[in-house]
DNA sequence: TCTAAATTGACAGTATACTTACGATCTAGG
DNA sequence: CCTAGATCGTAAGTATACTGTCAATTTAGA
């Protein structure tokens, strides 16, 4: 078979590519976000860090990472503007002096609490404009696609193995 | 109707929330473009920006912000980059002093003949796990909610519009 | 015409998101 | 026991992505 001709280079080709639509839904859902939870002064990133210390407490920050998906380095920063708005606290671990391991204070545990009804504010905003059978669509694909993908990102999503070494698994 | 009661707060609520997959989804997207594409030192974000030029020569950097749907102070980096990097030039617009107009070099001409089979690929790939009538259905349903969603975003698309004082339209 | 408002590009500041590298520490193998 | 390799947190460097603000410039209205 012959190759296909070159397709021409027009904007139109960029805003049908699946890259795209990835990053633009991406930059919405962040300001959505953003929008509706501004009062705690809380972002996306460190909303789910709470919740994954909330459900694992005692977590180190490598096998935080591992919970959510995002890079160690990035994690690091991400830490510390929690422990400087006294959200989370951190002790060394007894028996590993590299580890430190994560707690929600009051405080951080107080506003997560007070957060959720916005965050579910907030994630019904990003589908509203879509009906309800394709609501349930899309996220059933996405997630079916994210999962598949899992290994095709820098940073794969670890949820339970991750947390073998605390005690909890295997 | 009585309130519904406080879902307990849990790691799975997150990872089936629109926002955390859209942010994985975005995540995968970028590191498979960067892993197609690494042999030409583009990212998806330059990647866009040298195709709406090469749409749109002439263009100026706020123009070029809302074409491509991105920030006028975010584009201003990347510019720099793309001119550093020999792939854009900028030249001062005659009838207006503050405004300087964007245009691609041979350089730049070249690499984006060059790169679009990789970004094909690329493309291909973040959808390759899903069978084609899913990936239909799926590109589909995100397309209408970006579009739907389109002035959510802070920096809306405007496509058309944006170049009404370029000569093309209006 | 002359000023007030709008526009443009630039800058500083914050927050992801990734890479590589490094020292401290732990663990396994010999 | 003691070193090789792995792991942990941290840091430096790059690249989006957004918030403001600012000066220069243009445009519109009184």
């Amino acid at each position: 078979m012959p190759n296909k001709p070159a397709a021409p280079i027009t904007m139109d080709a960029v805003y049908a590519a699946p890259g795209y639509l990835f990053r633009r839904m991406q930059q919405i859902a962040v300001s959505i976000f953003m929008e509706e939870c501004k009062a705690f002064d809380l972002t996306p990133v460190q909303y789910a860090a709470l919740v994954a210390i909330h459900t694992h407490p005692g977590i180190d920050a490598t096998r935080l990472s591992a919970v959510i998906a995002f890079d160690r380095s990035t994690l690091g920063s991400v830490i510390e503007r929690l422990l400087a708005k006294d959200f989370i606290e951190r002790k060394p671990a007894p028996e590993d002096k590299r580890i430190k391991l994560l707690y929600l204070t009051k405080s951080g545990a107080a506003i997560l609490r007070e957060i959720i009804p916005a965050v579910e504010r907030a994630q019904a905003r990003m589908l509203e404009p879509l009906n309800p059978a394709d609501r349930k669509t899309l996220m059933g694909l996405l997630a079916q696609l994210v999962d598949l993908n899992n290994e095709a990102s820098r940073v794969p999503l670890r949820a339970e193995d991750a947390l073998e070494h605390l005690g909890k698994g295997g």
